[in-house]
DNA sequence: TTCAACATGTAATAAGTTACATGATTCT
DNA sequence: AGAATCATGTAACTTATTACATGTTGAA
């Protein structure tokens, strides 16, 4: 009862496959939500089967067809519900964080590396989510589009998005160089070995 | 086997029981865990019976009786494996950017009276983050800390948390005033009604 | 004596992950 | 002919959540 929601709230955006919307949540929509492709095929046929999202088949001459879903009344009315009840509290669960704080047992420099990897990985999406945020202003600033654009939702959350990624980054760089600073002799060590 | 790491890594700050354990998860440790009293007590007996953590039966005299545990030998080598294998993306799910991704077809006041107790929640923890950071610290400075503390592992992982609720705080008030401003008319004329 | 905090579990259900399976179409 | 991308599912298994269940101790 929670994928659901923000299958919803993606659709709301225009009709997508299950394959379509599986590259949307593969990239964590915005930081908010991830999804498995197998997630969201489940999910999709028992929205559709609960009547708040509608399917079309869409026959494709260059591609294999596809099912393309639209959100429907229901499934907006159900949306205005969720909107409505109490937000959870958000869940977090991060391997590499829990890496970092056991680093001063464990291992420096495999430590080091990870969060060399996911630094890189924050720039990616930083930059994916600035690409993002610029498509819906189109020719608008940000002032403006916030002002008079027809949706904002997706902008806010993309905002948050793409925030949490550069952060993320920043953390992930100064902890990666602070770690260094003080395994630095152990690690050469390793490395000489 | 996910949850096993972050119990271990935390297990690293000392003796806990579960009971205690499931306040520290509670919070998120540090937001880059959240994992419920249940999940924790079943945890730690699969840990115990792997060998990886030890548990000591304390008798108490003012509270009822505890079991707290300590990770083994062998649990700080699960740690190390750990620390080596690749770091899996962060698993985020929030309830409340999924409001906001949809506010623009739902319910505006709604979705500002969820972004506004979220606020609230998020300076309470921003706070609370601050002063373990401080305890952390004792009577060193920052850089100082970094540079000849103990165990730097846990404070990188709460200035993480702590720059997030920050920074969850900002957008919460911003994307408030934002959709407060856009929809202010009709938020009042449903007050009206 | 009732409430809050301390303390620990089990059982049923829901959700998520991993592995398995298939097939079309385009490009090299 | 083989690889890449598009496209959709099922089944087995692992995790996580929710509900249930119990009991101690101290303070109001």
């Amino acid at each position: 009862m929670a994928l659901r929601h923000a299958v919803l709230a993606v659709l709301l955006g225009g009709e997508f496959s299950g394959y379509q919307l599986a590259k949307v949540f593969d990239t964590g929509v915005a930081n908010f939500w991830y999804a498995s492709p197998q997630q969201l095929y489940t999910e999709l046929t028992k929205l559709e089967r609960a009547g708040l999202v509608d399917g079309q088949l869409v026959i494709q001459l260059d591609r294999p067809n596809k099912r393309v879903y639209s959100v429907t009344e229901a499934g907006v009315a159900e949306l205005v519900r969720f909107a409505e009840a109490e937000a959870k509290p958000a869940v977090i669960r991060d391997d590499l964080l829990v890496k970092v704080h056991a680093v001063d047992r464990t291992d420096a420099a495999a430590v080091v590396a990870r969060l060399e990897e996911r630094a890189v990985q924050a720039a990616a999406k930083a930059e994916l989510f600035d690409g993002t945020l610029r498509a819906l202003r189109g020719d608008l600033d940000e002032a403006a589009f916030l002002a008079t654009g027809d949706r904002i939702g997706p902008y806010l959350t993309c905002l948050r998005g793409w925030r949490f990624e550069q952060e993320n980054l920043d953390w992930c760089r100064r902890s990666a160089a602070l770690i260094r600073a003080r395994w630095g002799a152990e690690m050469r060590d390793a490395a000489a070995e």
